[in-house]
RNA sequence: GGGGUGGUGGCGCAGUUGGCUAGCGCGUAGGUCUCAUAAUCCUGAGGUCGAGAGUUCGAGCCUCUCUCACCCCA
């Protein structure tokens, strides 16, 4: 129920640390390094192992090493998947790629949290079971995210039983603890949000903020969660570990929440029937944060695996990375710390609070009809295209802007324009003069050429700009690579040289594979955003999928293409698009930009027939 | 009401411990090459850095006041 009412953000740096060469330690923005957050006592149960760097060189994946685990929220089902789920989900799976390129062994987690009166009153609404409703919608947030390149390892659903144990399991953990006690509540309660609300904060008629609708007395003995508790040692975590919440500029925020005191807070309701039951008395149902936040611990359990907490910990707690929207942000980086404190287990080494998306400079919503709908984008221009412009155009963490006209000039410009034309221009070169073959290793082709440090220089930036989550600038930087490749071409006129003949083309044969190395290692690069177009230009420069399927960042190292080796036929890796706008009829005019110039060279024309 | 963040060329943003002619992306104007996805490359136009005052030899960067926007809290 609520994981999903949140949105993400994360960072990583910390854990990432892990890096391949020892270069390329040096220059971090931030503290990097420190990997660990340093818990009081004993919150730490799993972790000293990771503090330093695990890795040594290409590590493999081994089963010993730990794992890079990423979250996103758990969706509510109350309504199909929205972009801001979609945005959450698709900048994990980026930093889950980048992780992977460095030779991690990563669990990406997302799913879905079902439970709650909502959710059984949307099925009824449509004539059908909670359950049914939950599959159905469940499913669409599987099909969206193939849709989009989503490459998770785990879905875990709320209604699994697996989880459901789990849930259990952590219950009694924080019963056996006394942090749980019951209590009755009295108050208005808003059954859009599924909570009680403060007076204060309602609108005329006790309408509730968000929903506009009246919000109810109720009045119900409910289970609590001593939260008030755990005051000191979360103020001590936070301030041992500044970088525990992302952004940095939201932990004031948090610490803000703290300092006000906590109060503690309901963990079930009473008047719910479409939920996990209250261990030992079956007339309560848990309300979301008991439930859903387990999702991200349940999510760990191997099939066959004894469904126990102790073995899905064993599997990759603590997380190294819950990814959420900024309104959720409260739950992730208070509440669930200190259920995690009481039940005994460790905590995430970082929550990071993404920001809001915005279409056309306004708010989205259902009652404004403004939605961006993630279906219809992803196929209207591609799971690419969506990606790199919501991960390049929005500064993660930030709150961020769509508008049509802006997705198409930035795609454009970059992945077509920049990265995809500099590929076509130089396989077309390479077919008619050299038979689409590398004449030399890549290596001797860049003998004394700046080219190649200016390239190393830019994916070192890449790369930290990756381990720091800065994905709109590690997109920067590969894409200078881009520029600095047509640059590179146009100063050398590789197609001149081919005129010349001699040691001229000779030259321009060496220039070809130069370019062309330059963009095998933006594939790599690139591929964490935009995994599809990057398939595809490995494919072309002769390499087959298990080669792309294998890629580690260590070969962004200058070199990796050989003389003789044989290129695809040059065909374009990335469309422009062509906007249609409607004219004043209704009916489609032909391609805006095209029209344009199309006049201008009437006109040129017309000039000198006259 | 308290607190926070932000207001930089059309749009989105950078601007380090205050210092030479305020940068970048997209867009835009003109030019150029012709290998290429009407792409590339070059050049240009466009900014009183929200307003006002102060500190300073010097402020987009510091101080104060005001204003606008967004966010959190009460």
């Amino acid at each position: 129920m609520a994981v999903a009412r949140m949105n993400m953000n994360c960072s990583i740096q910390s854990s990432l640390s892990c890096v391949l060469k020892p270069s390329y330690f040096f220059n971090f923005k931030t503290t990097q390094f420190k990997n660990r957050l340093y818990f009081p006592q004993n919150y730490l149960i799993s972790s000293k192992r990771s503090l330093l760097c695990t890795c040594s060189g290409n590590f493999q994946a081994g089963e010993k090493a730990e794992p890079f685990v990423i979250t996103t929220p758990l969706y509510y089902v109350n309504a199909p998947p929205h972009m801001g789920s979609a945005y959450s989900t698709i900048a994990a799976d980026a930093i889950a790629r980048f992780q992977r390129l460095l030779g991690k062994r990563v669990i990406l987690i997302t799913g879905t949290d079902e439970h709650g009166e909502k959710i059984a009153t949307a099925a009824s609404a449509c004539g059908s079971s909670p359950r049914e409703h939950c599959d159905v919608i469940s499913q669409a947030y599987k099909m969206l995210w193939k849709d989009l390149d989503i490459a998770y390892d785990k879905f875990i659903r709320t209604t699994d039983p697996k989880h459901e144990a789990i849930v259990e399991e952590f219950y009694f953990r924080v019963l056996a603890k006394d942090d749980i006690y019951r209590a009755d509540y009295e108050g208005l309660y808003c059954v859009n949000c599924e909570e009680y609300k403060d007076e204060k904060e309602l609108l005329k008629n006790n309408c509730c903020p968000t929903h506009l609708k009246p919000c109810v007395p109720r009045k119900e003995d409910n289970y609590f969660f001593a939260l008030s508790k755990y005051q000191k040692p979360l103020e001590e975590i936070l301030e041992q570990n500044p970088d525990f919440v992302q952004p940095s500029y939201r932990l004031n925020e948090v610490q803000g929440w703290i300092k006000n005191g906590l109060r503690d807070f309901s963990i079930s309701r009473a008047a719910v029937e479409w939920g996990i039951p209250v261990p030992n008395d079956n007339k309560q149902t848990i309300y979301v944060w008991f439930d859903a936040l387990l999702g991200y611990i349940s999510a760990l359990l191997e099939d066959k695996e004894q469904i126990s907490l102790q073995s899905a910990v064993s599997s990759g707690w603590p997380a190294s990375l819950h990814l959420i929207g900024k309104d959720i942000l409260r739950f992730h980086a208070v509440y669930w710390p200190a259920m995690l404190m009481s039940a005994g287990l460790s905590l995430p080494k970082m929550v990071f609070g993404h920001g809001f998306l915005t279409k056309d400079g306004m708010k989205m919503g259902k009652s404004l009809g403004n939605t961006i709908e993630p279906n219809e984008l992803v196929h209207k221009f591609g799971a690419d295209a969506v990606r790199y412009f919501f991960l390049r155009e929005v500064e993660f963490g930030s709150d961020g802007d769509y508008s049509e006209e802006r997705f198409v000039n930035i795609v454009n410009a970059h992945l077509a324009n920049t990265i995809g034309n500099l590929l076509n221009r130089t396989l077309g070169l390479l077919k008619k003069n050299c038979q689409s073959t590398l004449v030399v290793d890549s290596t001797i082709a860049a003998e004394g050429k700046d080219f190649k440090d200016t390239v190393e220089e830019l994916v070192e930036k890449a790369r930290i700009n990756y381990e720091n989550l800065s994905l709109s600038s590690a997109c920067e930087a590969v894409l200078e690579i881009g520029n600095a490749g047509n640059l590179y071409m146009d100063k050398h006129q590789p197609w001149s040289l081919f005129k010349q003949g001699g040691a001229a083309s000779e030259a321009a044969a060496k220039d070809l594979v130069v370019i062309l190395e330059a963009m095998r290692i933006i594939a790599i690069a690139l591929s964490p955003v935009a995994p599809s177009l990057c398939r595809q230009i490995y494919a072309q420069l002769g390499y087959s999928e298990d080669q792309f399927d294998n890629i580690n960042w260590s070969e962004t190292k200058w070199g990796g293409l050989k003389g003789g080796q044989v290129m695809a036929q040059p065909k374009p890796v990335f469309a422009r698009i062509e906007q249609i706008k409607e004219n004043e009829n209704g009916a489609e005019a032909a391609p805006q930009k095209v029209v344009k110039k199309k006049e201008k060279k009437q006109k040129v024309q017309g000039v000198i027939e006259a």
